[in-house]
This record gives C-alpha cells, sequence and structure tokens, in this order.
DNA sequence: CCATTATCTGACAACGTTGTCAACCTCGCG
DNA sequence: CGCGAGGTTGACAACGTTGTCAGATAATGG
C-alpha cells in the first residue's frame, strides 16, 4: 500500500539493491534467472523508481526544460489567442519523452531580460535536466547557446539551424514561402502581395526572400510596394492589408508571414467587400485557427511537433549515448490547400 | 562555474547547513543578523535549491502533476484541432505554481485503461507530486479520487464539483447554458435549436437542463424536435444541424454544446446559403477558432485557466499548511457576445 | 588441471536537502 | 540570583537511487 522502493523489491527478489538498479536501468551482466525473479518481484509489488532519487544518486534526471519566452507566451494567453506553437511542443516532446521514460517541463523566461543568464541558471540548478530545448527567440540566442555548452548541458534549438552548435531542428522557410507563393503563381495570379513578419526573427527573413525567389523564376519582378511590413500581430496585419488593397493597381492573392495576420486581411477584406478566394489568400503556420475559418486558409504548416519530438529523441539519445556531437535536422514542412486560394478571375 | 549547494552556502556565510535551509524555507527563528548573512551568500553566489534533493530529504516534492485523458488530448492533437483546454491549463497552473516556487507536470492516462489505478500509481511513484490536478473525465472518476485520498495525495477536480471528496473547482454550466439561451429570446428568438453534448459527461446534461430552463422561464415549450444529439466532434455537429436545418418549421437561432459543433452549424449553414447571424448562433468554450471565424461566434466562456489557477493554488496550500479539508470552487463563466447572434428578423 | 580472464553480483559511499533533536543562549519571573 | 520557558543554532541521520570497486563465479586457454 505505502511507498515501495528498490529496497523491498531486492528483498522480494532476494537480491541486492543494485542489481534490481541494474535490471530497471537494462545495463549488461545480469544473468536471465536474476533479470526474471527482479521483474517479477517489480511487477508484483508495483514498483517504480523515484525520479527525485535517481537524480540524486545517478547521473541523469530523466527530465527536459523547454524554454519559452515568457512575454510571448503569455501575450498569447492573454490574448484569448490561445498557443498553438507550446500545445504543438507539448503534442510532439511529451510523447516522446513518454515513450523513453523520460518528461518534460516547460519553463518560461523572457527573451529581453538582462539577467536572462542567471534566471537560466537558476532554472538548471533546481532541476537538473538533461538537456534543454530553446524555442525562439532564446533558439537564436547564440551567447545563451554558449553558456550552455559550457556548462556542459545538451541544447536542441527549434527553428534555426544549429551551425555547430548545440542540435538545430529546423524547416526550410525559404523554399516553404517559395512554394507559397509558386501556387499563387500557378493559380495565375501575377500581383501577389506579401506582408512581413519581424525582421528580427531568422524565419520572417527568409520567407521574405522565399516570396522573392519564387516571382523571380517566375519571370515576374518584385515590387516593393506590394511588401507591406507586419510584426506578426492581428492588427499589424490589419494595416499591412489595407495599405495593400489601397494600391491603385492592388494584389490579387496575398501571403502573409503568419496566420494572425492573414486571419487580418480576412477580415479586411470582408469589410470591404472583398470575397475570399476573389483574393487570394495564403498563410503560414497552419494553426486551428485558419482550418476553422470560413474559407479555410491555404496555409504552410510548420513541423512543430515533430521538431518538438526530434529535439527531445536527440537530447534524450546524448544524455543515454554521452555522444553530443551537434547536428542540423531538416523537417519537411506542408502546404496545405484550401479554400482561400483559386485561380485568378 | 560548477554546481554550488547548500553547503557552499552555509561555508561563504559561516553558518550551518541547516541554517541556510530554515532561511531559503522562510522558516522561522532565525535573526535578522543571520538571515542577512545568508541570503547575501545566496545572492552571491547564485544558489538555487535542488528539486530533487528538496524532494528526498524533506516532505515536499514542489511539484503538480496535471493528470488529463490521453486518447482525448491525442486525438485532439492528430486531428490537428489542437489542444486548447491544455493550453489554457498551463496558462493558469503554471503562472501559479511559478509564483509559489512550483513547478507543473502533465501527465496523459487514458480515462478508459482498465489498470488505470496502476497507471496512475506509477506516476505518483515516479514523480511523489504534492498534489494532482484531474481534468475530466477523470475528474468524474469517483473511484480515481477515492483511491488518491487513501494515498493521501491531495486531488484538485476541474470541471466538477468535489461533493466532500478533494477540491471542486468548477463553473455553472446549467446557468451558463441558461443565460447564453435567454441571450437568444432577449433577441426575440422563440424556435431555438439545442446541439447537445455527449450525455456521459455531468457538463452535457447540464447544458441541456439550462437551455430548458430558460425557455420555461419564459413561457416557452421545450420542443423535443428542436433537441439533436451530439458528441462534440465536427461531423455529428454537421448531422445535428441538418437535421435542424430541415425541420418544417426551422429554428431560427441555434445553441451548440461546444465551439466544434458551432463552427460545423456555421459551415451546414453557409452551404446552405444560410447567412449567419441571420440564423444566429451561440457556442460553448470560446476557443481560439470561434473567435476567429467570420463571424466570430457568441459564445459561453469558460474559466478554465482561472479552474486551474485556483486548482494549483489549493493544491500549493495544502503542501504548505497540511490542510486538505474538501471544499467547492464556484467559478464565473463569461458570455462573449460577437457577430453570431442577432435579433431576429 | 591450473592460471588467466571475463562475467556477474553485492557492499558501500555518495548525491543535496530537510527532519529531529540536543545544546546553547537570553529573557522574565519568583 | 536561580530557574524555567522560549528562541536560536547546529550536528547528524535519513531519504532512494546509482557509481565505484572489490569479491565471487564461470569461461577460456595453455
Amino acid at each position: 500500500m505505502s511507498k515501495v522502493t528498490i529496497r523491498h523489491v531486492a528483498e522480494a527478489a532476494g537480491v541486492a539493491v543494485k542489481t534490481v538498479s541494474r535490471v530497471m536501468n537494462g545495463e549488461p551482466n545480469v544473468t536471465r534467472d536474476l533479470q526474471d525473479r527482479v521483474m517479477k518481484a517489480v511487477d508484483a509489488l508495483g514498483y517504480v523508481p523515484s525520479m527525485a532519487a535517481r537524480r540524486m544518486g545517478g547521473s541523469r534526471s530523466f527530465l527536459l526544460v523547454a524554454l519559452n519566452d515568457r512575454l510571448n507566451t503569455i501575450n498569447n494567453w492573454r490574448s484569448g489567442r490561445g498557443n498553438d506553437w507550446i500545445d504543438q511542443m507539448l503534442h510532439g516532446a511529451m510523447l516522446t519523452c513518454e515513450a523513453h521514460g523520460y518528461r518534460m517541463l516547460f519553463e518560461l523566461v523572457e527573451a529581453g531580460s538582462d539577467d536572462l543568464d542567471r534566471k537560466v541558471v537558476a532554472i538548471l540548478s533546481a532541476l537538473q535536466p538533461d538537456g534543454i530545448i530553446l524555442t525562439p527567440p532564446h533558439s537564436e540566442n547564440r551567447a545563451l547557446v554558449e553558456m550552455l555548452t559550457r556548462r556542459q548541458v545538451p541544447v536542441a534549438r527549434m527553428g534555426v539551424r544549429g551551425e555547430g552548435l548545440g542540435f538545430g531542428v529546423f524547416m526550410d522557410d525559404r523554399r516553404a514561402a517559395e512554394e507559397a507563393t509558386r501556387h499563387l503563381i500557378g493559380l495565375g495570379h501575377a500581383r501577389i502581395g506579401f506582408i512581413a513578419g519581424s525582421p528580427r526573427f531568422q524565419a520572417s527573413r527568409q520567407r521574405r526572400e522565399g516570396y522573392a525567389d519564387a516571382l523571380r523564376s517566375a519571370g515576374l519582378t518584385v515590387d516593393e510596394a506590394l511588401i507591406a511590413p507586419g510584426d506578426f500581430t492581428f492588427e499589424s496585419g490589419v494595416a499591412a492589408t489595407e495599405r495593400l488593397l489601397a494600391l491603385p493597381d492592388r494584389p490579387t492573392a496575398i501571403l502573409a508571414s503568419n496566420d494572425e495576420m492573414a486571419l487580418a486581411a480576412l477580415h479586411v477584406a470582408s469589410r470591404r467587400g472583398i470575397g475570399v478566394p476573389d483574393l487570394s489568400l495564403v498563410s503560414f503556420d497552419d494553426t486551428p485557427g485558419v482550418r476553422l475559418s470560413v474559407p479555410g486558409l491555404t496555409s504552410i504548416r510548420q513541423p512543430i511537433s515533430d521538431m518538438a519530438a526530434r529535439a527531445a529523441e536527440l537530447l534524450i539519445g546524448v544524455s543515454k549515448t554521452g555522444d553530443a556531437t551537434p547536428s542540423d535536422h531538416l523537417l519537411p514542412f506542408g502546404l496545405e490547400i484550401r479554400g482561400s486560394t483559386a485561380a485568378r478571375q
């Protein structure tokens, strides 16, 4: 009924405590016979090792930490917009951790904070995780990654190339934007507006490049007037769309750098009596909102849960093998075609 | 650079290890003088106590577990619908935990599983949390709650009354449905359709009652033909809506038992060329999708993050004071009025 | 058949913290 | 002035596991 420890199992199986430990951790050099006896006792008693004690005794903690930007995350929550990114991370990382007997803990730290290092170190000291998953913009913070590497904490960086510093797990934003734009060109669109994202994110800049790539390789000119700045917020999407639709020769299609701004475009168009897909619309991120909107938005799907799963896998691998050689992992994106894109009239 | 332990702090401050411990835990009977010396050393060294060691030595783990239904959660993820419930839980519980120096870990267990108890006990053994937050349907599982209580694990139950067994943190679904219905009646609607939820959930049954309450108190008759069964899925929402709209004297408004089914109603209406709010629509849950749909849906907002925050608070309170006297906590819901409801033409 | 090695098993310390208890100090009171 | 009560501090064991190392046993080769 009460707590059952490794000692109880050892006693029941008539072996040393250390032998039980060996069996539980799949270590070699245990005869089949003893293994069976131990496993039988484990099942009978319902023994499960205590994470805390494992951490204390051994060198592993069976814990990963996912570090997210505090401000951004909380703003998403407060706005009622929800936080699809975190949800997807949970999806991928949690299931992967579960499969390996690990756990994942979310932590929020403000990216701009001047004592960022201190806060991160506090988390490391308290939890002593076997690895840490960085999401943007933390994943782009080279100084942070260097600090973690110095402290021998395995790092997986989401959404960016690792470039020899930790693991990089990312998709090709440039090619994704290119493919989205090509989709529109294929539908006969020639004047395609682009709503940019905040340029401080690598991904934003790449998306813009990809947009230009597609135009150029189709022999179209890149008209700067068709590129409107945005910062990923709904409001900035509204402003950008109004600007684009006010052009004398207005675009017949718009590519937005994220869902939020694309939905803003949808609202603005609807308010102006412009139907979608009379104005074709493509977005980035494929969050739940754009599948449920009317019409559903054609969108680039980021493989967030796959990236998180891979990140967790890599870190768990380090914890098991001790090999933390940096590597980069490009994951495929998807273009989900829905009702918001159609042939130009 | 390296790990700094309580011993280092004790040495630096010239006090006993136990004194540092006392200061860190805000225990009484430490002179101001020593307190300051210790805190100075703590700051200088950047000391943060190790969770694992705290758990080992003491009786608290500074850890809460949130138990969710595995199947439901994973289905939501797989379907690409996202998991607003979990996201909101994170929002409320994580911030509360953070404020108290606690952490929260999500765990998934299949509600229907025949060795549910075993799985839950395994989680308890591994993590030894200071409390556990149950979400539906786990929170409605009386046997489970009883087992946990027997094992002295403080329990907070989301979405249901505690009724003397653990903490109950919930909203009044019946009154919420009543208010939503009254809103429609106030707009002049008399024939109001209702899309029910799966009756195995307490909340579903209560919502239906509330719907009937409002009709009756307005002097309207409850027409069974206007009540269509559903099971919270989009598909069931489609079927239910088609059934309601096929009625000879079709409803001018529909109240759906969740967002998913309401969005289905929106789709069906749009397909049939019926505009919303010509057909007025109200939903339950107020997930991000219904704010972004066109038009935005009037919806009952469940205070999920507030409930989660309260649940965490209660459990942390138990861990601090030792008092686990059961109590119930009714939290207010909100009726978010958007473009999907309008006066009857 | 012995010497040597490889395989297997167990005893024991260590991890970093808190609970317990005893010692000491300082008051206030008789 | 002595004594008890209460406040303050510290020494030490304990928590449940794994790392280390030494001892026992089995396999291998001469």
